[in-house]
DNA sequence: GCGGCTATGTCTGCCACCGCACAGAACGAT
DNA sequence: ATCGTTCTGTGCGGTGGCAGACATAGCCGC
């Protein structure tokens, strides 16, 4: 159950102990979710929290009607609507499917009384919350330094690391809006790769070719962002 | 004693009942913090938590030797040491006294104990942690898409909210590393808003000299920002 | 009151990216 | 097959902010 057909599953609710996970389980509910669903929006109430099994949401701040940067990126590695876990009803930001696939969610009634009941949950997930207020430092600092072409393969590493494949449907305009820059510019950067046989693709689906090569081309956050992720996931505590 | 000679105080602390306060106090002890003082390196452990009364700490990410760019921002709103609440004892960031002043800290292990058993610190802090999200996302959006001027004048506004005065020893330099752009580019802003009569300042000491005005000229985001802290502090809960 | 240090002012070239405009190319619907 | 739509490619002028180099001006210690 929290495997999907291909045997991939939400690695917070794969720490879980057995016996703890059994608990959640008659409240989880599989749903599988489409590209360009919205989750959240500001200012609004969440309804559910999801642990993404092979799918991939996008948090997303606008600053005005065409300008939107992406602040978060949550994975099978984590679960989306924080805010519940810090006691909050409403999402700041914009939940945004951005890669189409399974996950398993829970209402927000029901989320609430099993996280008040479940420790191993709440630590796990407090953890998970430290590595994405990490990843929202770094890709911050990132996006106010890095040019264009680094900070694209950055992006499709993230996401081909989080929906565990090297082929993914993404057109320029909607990297655009994740990047924060203009279509134009996700085309030249994209170009370059696909010249350089780093990726390829057409019309909205793209693929990548060489892993190490966009590797290279992508900027350290890279790194800094999946050590930290693997840190939290790694340990039982980092308190002494 | 959450109160300083000025009769400011710690809202976080201030916000607790009578009972839960008073366990607290006696682990709680009065710091005075000098600018410049690091309080935090990343990954390194964290030794203290502190709770600013009127000085004013900085949450920075760097890139490279040269660059840094602050993410947060602490005042007596709120909290340093928010890997704490999440289980982790090192910190993300670098955190940088940035305003000189009061604050009442505590001890790692001390804390952890504090924490674990008071029901309404945690809250409190939960919350905060909400709005510390909202304003890191919200600068880095800021940090991207808004030019040097209006960012300057929304540090200048937030800084000003959280120190308590409409004056400040700051530089150029310390300026450029906040906002994650050159020291000249700086001057230039600054220079703009002393000609325009909005600030004054020589030699490291910085004067709002027309708050209207310095509003006017800084971008939507500073008010988006406090806005969301207004909100976590106002309500007993957003959860329905 | 001199020399050194730190803070600020200004200039010159440069470049990544923006905004806009438009052209081609792939796909879907009828 | 044809048309409209969506996606991608590419050009052009403009500009904010970069890098680096200096010049000036307060402040400090001796």
């Amino acid at each position: 159950m929290t495997t999907n057909s291909k045997g991939l599953k939400n690695t917070v609710l794969a720490s879980l102990p057995r016996k703890e996970f059994a608990r959640l389980q008659t409240a989880l509910e599989p749903v599988s979710l489409k590209f360009g669903q919205v989750l959240y929006e500001p200012g609004k109430a969440i309804r559910h929290v999801y642990f993404p099994i092979d799918c991939l949401i996008s948090l997303l701040t606008a600053v005005d009607k065409r300008r939107s940067l992406e602040v978060g990126m949550v994975g099978n590695e984590g679960m989306a609507g924080m805010p519940f876990i810090l006691g909050m009803g409403v999402s700041g930001v914009r939940a945004l499917v951005q890669g189409g696939g399974e996950a398993l969610r829970m209402s927000a009634a029901n989320f609430r009384i099993e996280f008040d009941r479940n420790p191993a949950l709440k630590e796990a997930l407090y953890r998970y919350m430290y590595g994405l207020m990490t990843q929202i430092s770094q890709t911050a600092a990132c996006n106010r330094f890095h040019e264009a072409e680094p900070r694209l393969a950055r992006w499709l590493l993230m996401t081909r690391d989080r929906v565990m494949s090297d082929e993914f449907p993404l057109t320029h305009e909607f990297l655009a809006h994740m990047l924060g820059m203009r279509r134009e510019g996700v085309t030249e950067a994209a170009s370059g790769f696909k010249r350089r046989k780093l990726i390829s693709y057409q019309r909205g689906e793209i693929q990548i070719l060489n892993l190490k090569g966009l590797k290279a081309a992508s900027c350290s956050c890279y790194q800094i962002v999946e050590a930290a992720f693997m840190r939290v996931q790694g340990q039982i505590s980092a308190v002494g």
